[in-house]
DNA sequence: TGAATAGTGTCTTTCAGACAGTATTGG
DNA sequence: CCAATACTGTCTGAAAGACACTATTCA
């Protein structure tokens, strides 16, 4: 059952098995893992896309989409360096929170045959979000669940879901935290939480959620502007996402 | 950025392009599909597994697996199309619960190369397990979120990320519901819950919560015992999974 | 009648929602 | 002083935990 008889039709690429063994000669799909960058950037909820080439044979040439390409078999050692790589290649992020979002694979997403994308989300602090951004790359806001270009491949999808997913986590988890530069405030925090789920959240409870889960400790400053200064906050030490027991707001 | 210049050595197939364009003639990693399939049998959650063939080349021959396989790039649209093929191959249930659990995806998980599968899993009803189960394939009790054979590739790896997934949803959702035959009473679905989880759960805050979601409705039948008959529910048509805003047991 | 399980009611606890009130800065 | 924002306290309400209580069947 586990041996496949592949048979030679069809799109794509065909693949000729090495000296390892016997029934791997069936067409692959292409692989490639691509990226969803989110920072907050002008008080609001941003992405980076990458502008398409236009050498021959490219799909989409001029689009925007996301960062990301194909699996290198010889550079990239699992799925998630090569996700890691290609942010690294845009942002020049190196250790962003960064999840596994799903994948989409099917015969028609990309013109050049067969695909399957393995879909990241990476959430990373505006402070980082300029500082070696590749010359292609380019942020936008988020308008709803999605973005003004329209973007190439099936990329419009995969945005949605990863906004989806985001808003969702936010409800009951710490993420937003892995978006703030190094040390922030508590009001700064829920400015953030408010940004991604475009919603105010109540004062005290948020604090008290906040300081009751063992993630932030404070720092011997404040932040100073012109009213009462506030108390700078930084995530603990080897700070694992908290999963709160209840959403924000749960009654209707 | 998006045009890849792909070396030739390294392991694994190596793809020519076809008449499409330029850019694609560099090795492709192994694309597959996994499911884990679960089911309560026996008072205990259980998930089936397939015992590997031993034709020459196959990597793991004889060690159990979960079931799953090559993408075909021929039969299969989409990556959820290769799913449920291979779970109606060896179950014969056409329309489970459903969910991508995520992808793994290296150099080395499997010995014929690069390759990357979608791991999907699925939850069905009991009465489903052994309708028409393949003759390799086979059911076995969780012990805690392993098994106990040693399983082929990354299996156990994946199968305790699904163990995970489905315990920690447990928690907020109604996903046991697919695990019910069509009509069941409330205590039954419980007992449910409390396998899943291994924990017991409080009755009365368990029959409040199901019976205000908009997720079941009564039959007009009652399942009788050897004591007082319990109401029969079934699922509402058309019920998607229900997210509720706490977990249970939200107290340490 | 008693065993067994189905189902309800009641009290407590927890924590978010609402919002008023106090604290601390600059101007 | 006032404006502005940081932070705290207090009351309420919703839903879960704990657990006792009632209901309905078969033997």
């Amino acid at each position: 059952m586990a041996g496949r008889q592949g048979t030679d039709s069809g799109a794509g690429g065909k693949a000729r098995s090495g000296a390892k063994g016997a029934g791997l000669d069936f067409p692959r799909p292409l692989t490639t893992v691509d990226i969803v960058i989110f920072a907050i950037r002008s008080d609001a909820l941003q992405v980076l896309l990458v502008r398409r080439g236009q050498a021959a044979g490219e799909p989409f040439p001029e689009a925007f989409a996301l960062p990301g390409g194909f699996v290198d078999v010889d550079r990239d050692a699992d799925l998630e360096a090569c996700a890691r790589r290609k942010l690294a290649e845009k942002t020049g992020v190196v250790s962003p929170y960064l999840e596994q979002l799903g994948s989409w694979g099917s015969a028609t997403r990309d013109p050049r045959g067969w695909s399957a994308t393995h879909a990241y989300f990476a959430l990373i602090p505006a402070s980082a979000a300029e500082a070696a951004l590749a010359a292609d790359a380019q942020w936008f806001p988020l308008d709803g669940a999605g973005v003004t270009p329209k973007l190439a491949f099936d990329h419009a999808e995969i945005l949605q879901a990863a906004v989806r997913r985001l808003r969702n986590k936010v409800e009951y988890t710490s993420l937003p935290a892995y978006l703030m530069a190094e040390e922030f405030t508590l009001p700064e925090l829920q400015r953030t939480y408010e940004i991604v789920l475009d919603r105010p959240l109540e004062k005290s409870a948020f604090r008290t959620r906040m300081l009751s889960a063992d993630l932030i400790e404070p720092v011997a400053r404040m932040r100073k502007g012109p009213n009462r200064p506030a108390q700078l906050y930084r995530l603990k030490k080897a700070a694992a996402p908290v999963f709160f027991a209840r959403t924000f707001n749960a009654p209707e």
